[in-house]
RNA sequence: GUGAGCGUAGCUCAGCUGGUGGUAGCACCGGGUUGUGGCCUCGGCGGUCGUGGGUUCAAGUCCCAUCGCUCACCCCA
């Protein structure tokens, strides 16, 4: 074997591309319907951006980055997600405005250092959608919904489990709360609890071992430990789902990675890829702007993961319909794949899919390439059409084919074949 | 970072208690059809058995190391 690429990079081969296609076209249009604008930003950012809004003590910051010096030195860092660089930009271009409120989405590559699974890469894919300026808890639903209606129209089932993280008046006192109960029984707990109580004492509500489960089943939940108006807006973003029809469970152990996050928090969870269930996951960040320097304007947003999205569709359906082509020009004889040639550039300028083989291969092969290629139509000319000025056009489908007089004014001739095909 | 499993043809895989690498499937090329695809049929191409050591008369098979992949933990999309 020569080159490989590198651990937890993965080509999208053709075959793919179909399905990758077809879901980043939805996400557009959906985005699209709630008036969101898409926005392109860099992959590349300084260092400091990312451990300034997701957070020091984080496992994306301390040991997942792609960090390294470029040629002046800077500390620069392959972004890790999407949120962080939007808000930069969002705050550098003054998109904000008096009483404005931006939607906007972005697609593209993530890159994160950690032991590849299934389901998880080093360089994977998201849509990271965001709206900035406005905390109103009917945009939570409105957002929620959204990211719910994009996978139904995929055409996968998941479920919205939704939660409320507080804020900076509520969070510390139930950390607080939390953190004594489990401290009371820090003996019965497993080793990752009893080293997260202290780093990240949350966290510990979504262990997965059984015992440390039942030993939480009497924990203080946070969402009783919510402030007034923190409280009020996580009631208001339930009524707006239940406005829309939108289904959801309330998971008061739900947590999420990243230190920006406050009140609403969701996550869409599906039970059939294995370990890694999220298959988008977002929620309010109501301080991260401000935070950056930025004006003290409030943010919801989500990122949903595209390998989890391709990898659920691709258990239903092998391979994503392909594209075929509008026709293949089969060519046997010299003259003719010269006088073909030329015809076929018209064509194309017409607007027609069409191919064809420049191996000199054996018209049976060129049929059977035309065949592969999914091709609509098949455009036969070869010297002996070629003498007596025709084609043969052959319908793949019937099997039928007819005879059509060959002029020598190509772009007529090409607008009439075309109106014949397609 | 930790643990487990697996590396045989381009792909998916057989290969038993060590005894000559499979007429295997898919894909590819060609014939059956002197210029007509799909289906069928016949033939062909294709392998340092991941790599390096060791045990043995003999290693794809057993042992060790190494690299790679996968899954799980952690964490996350």
């Amino acid at each position: 074997m020569s080159i490989k690429a590198l651990k937890g990079f993965k080509d999208i081969l053709p075959d793919e591309v179909g399905l990758w296609q077809m879901i980043e076209g939805k996400a557009r249009d959906i985005f699209q319907r709630y008036g969101f604008e898409e926005i392109k930003v860099p992959i590349l950012e300084k260092t400091e951006l990312f451990v300034r809004t997701i957070g020091e003590s984080t496992d994306i910051v301390e040991k997942e980055m792609y960090t390294f010096a470029d040629r002046n030195g800077a500390s620069i860092t392959m972004r890790p997600e999407g949120t962080a660089s939007v808000i930069r930009s969002y705050i550098e271009n003054g998109l904000y405005v008096r009483g404005s409120v931006q939607r906007l989405y972005t697609i593209g590559p993530m890159f994160r250092h950690e032991r590849p699974q299934k389901g998880r890469l080093r360089q994977f894919h998201q849509m990271s959608v965001e709206v900035l300026g406005s905390e109103q808890a009917m945009l939570d639903a409105e957002v929620m919904a959204m990211a719910w209606l994009l996978l139904q129209e995929i055409g996968l089932k998941a479920s919205l489990e939704i939660n409320s993280l507080g804020c900076p008046a509520c969070r510390p006192s139930y950390k607080e709360a939390l953190q004594s109960f489990v401290k009371e029984r820090i003996a019965y707990l497993c080793e990752d609890c009893k080293r997260r109580s202290d780093a990240n004492p949350l966290r510990v509500l979504d262990c997965k071992s059984d015992n440390c489960q039942d030993q939480y089943t009497s924990a203080p939940s946070i969402i009783e430990h919510l402030c007034e108006d923190c409280s009020q807006h996580f009631a208001a973003a339930k009524q707006g789902l239940d406005l829309l029809g939108v289904p959801y469970s309330v998971n008061p152990s739900m947590v999420r990675g990243l230190d920006y996050y406050t009140r609403t928090a969701f996550e869409l969870i599906t039970t059939e890829l294995g370990a890694q269930g999220a298959i988008g996951a977002g929620g309010r960040y109501d301080g991260l702007v401000k935070q950056l320097g930025g004006p003290d304007v409030p943010g919801i947003g989500f990122a949903m993961g595209i390998e989890r999205l391709v990898m659920l569709l691709g258990q239903k359906e092998k391979r994503a319909s392909k594209t075929g082509l509008d026709l293949f020009l089969v060519t046997p004889g010299e003259a003719a794949y010269e006088k073909g040639f030329q015809l076929l550039q018209t064509l194309r300028i017409l607007g027609v899919r069409a191919m064809t083989d420049h191996e000199g291969r054996s018209m049976k092969n060129q049929m059977k390439q035309a065949n592969k290629q999914q091709a609509r139509f098949v455009l036969i000319l070869g010297d002996n059409e070629l003498e007596s000025r025709v084609v043969v056009l052959k319908d793949m489908l019937s099997g039928e084919q007819e005879t059509v007089a060959l002029s020598m004014d190509f772009e007529n001739w090409a607008a009439a074949i075309k109106e014949k095909i397609i």
